[in-house]
DNA sequence: CCAGACGTTGTT
DNA sequence: GTCTGG
DNA sequence: CCAGACGTTGTT
DNA sequence: GTCTGG
């Protein structure tokens, strides 16, 4: 999968947007401002080795209560047993393949610890999957994204409320990961699965595993109260009605252009019009 | 047992 | 050609 | 994944 | 650290 998402929200702001919901059980706290030196930074182009908002369960931290709480944490899995420095294991370590949970010598272990998280997101961006004989320049760039409310664009910060616009939420596992020095970095992978014969076939044979309802999200954090046998279940054939996607420009491919054009919806080629973007 | 893998991706 | 940083 | 680097030096 | 293949 093409690895870049965006997120331009400040903690404050996500706290907003993720806190809109009734149940009582989920409190939001942001914490760990800064984490391994680095902090995160929103922006519209955001790449592995960067740091993003997670939501994980307070309870690897407070046995006492459940509620979530938003860290900035690595983007890419360290290996509990790699030694020396944090980003020279060697291993792509971005995105993990749902379906390989249960043989994971990586990631099963941190699995089986309840280290389910959820990545938050207004989208991400995906190469369309084209002929081998066509040019990558040919290849479109879609930005996925939730859909939103009457009047809301995602890509267009200045119809927002923030405490109304709708993300996207990403299952992950994370782990916590110690250097020589005892210093700890928290970090995670995306989980993906299979797209086919969802509505994100046309796009890439994977895609990111998107939890879409409040209920859905609780439980895939909620490691005391759903265990490892029941949480597979849940992403198993998550459903994925509420997207939304259009064209944007190549420049996201320069991980270092964090312009807000990133998103931005692109003139569609003349003789493929109007929203037939959604077709094959 | 011990060495080697452990991950992904437009590859072959 | 190949690795690394984003 | 893709873009960009791929190097040195008594220097800042 | 933990599992698998030989």
């Amino acid at each position: 999968m093409l690895a870049r998402i965006c997120m331009t929200l400040q903690p404050a702001e996500i706290c907003w947007a993720v806190s809109d919901s009734n149940d009582p059980r989920v409190k939001i706290e942001f914490v760990k401002e800064e984490n391994l030196g680095l902090k995160y930074r929103p922006s519209y182009n955001i790449s592995p080795g960067e740091i993003v908002p997670i939501i994980i369960s307070s309870q690897h931290f407070d046995a006492d209560n459940f509620f979530y709480t938003i860290h900035p944490a690595l983007w890419g899995f360290i290996p509990r047993w790699h030694k020396g420095i944090y980003n020279e294991h060697g291993f792509n370590t971005t995105n993990f393949s749902s379906e390989k949970m249960n043989v994971s010598r990586m990631y099963k272990p941190a699995f089986l610890k309840g280290q389910r998280c959820v990545l938050v997101v207004e989208g991400y961006y995906e190469h369309k999957r084209v002929p081998y004989n066509l040019p990558v320049k040919e290849r479109p760039i879609y930005y996925i994204y939730a859909k939103q409310q009457k009047g809301v664009k995602i890509f267009d910060k200045s119809t927002w409320n923030y405490r109304d616009i709708n993300l996207l939420y990403i299952a992950g596992i994370f782990d916590i990961w110690t250097d020589d020095t005892g210093e700890e970095i928290l970090s995670f992978t995306m989980l993906s699965m299979d797209s086919e014969n969802d509505v994100l076939s046309w796009l890439h044979p994977r895609r990111p595993v998107i939890l879409e309802s409040a209920y859905q999200i609780y439980r895939w954090l909620n490691f005391n109260e759903i265990e490892e046998m029941r949480a597979m279940q849940l992403i198993k054939h998550p459903n994925v009605n509420s997207i939304e996607w259009h064209k944007v420009s190549d420049c996201v491919l320069n991980a270092s252009n964090k312009d807000s054009k990133c998103n931005k919806p692109i003139e569609t080629i003349k003789y493929e019009h109007k929203s037939d973007d959604n077709e094959d």
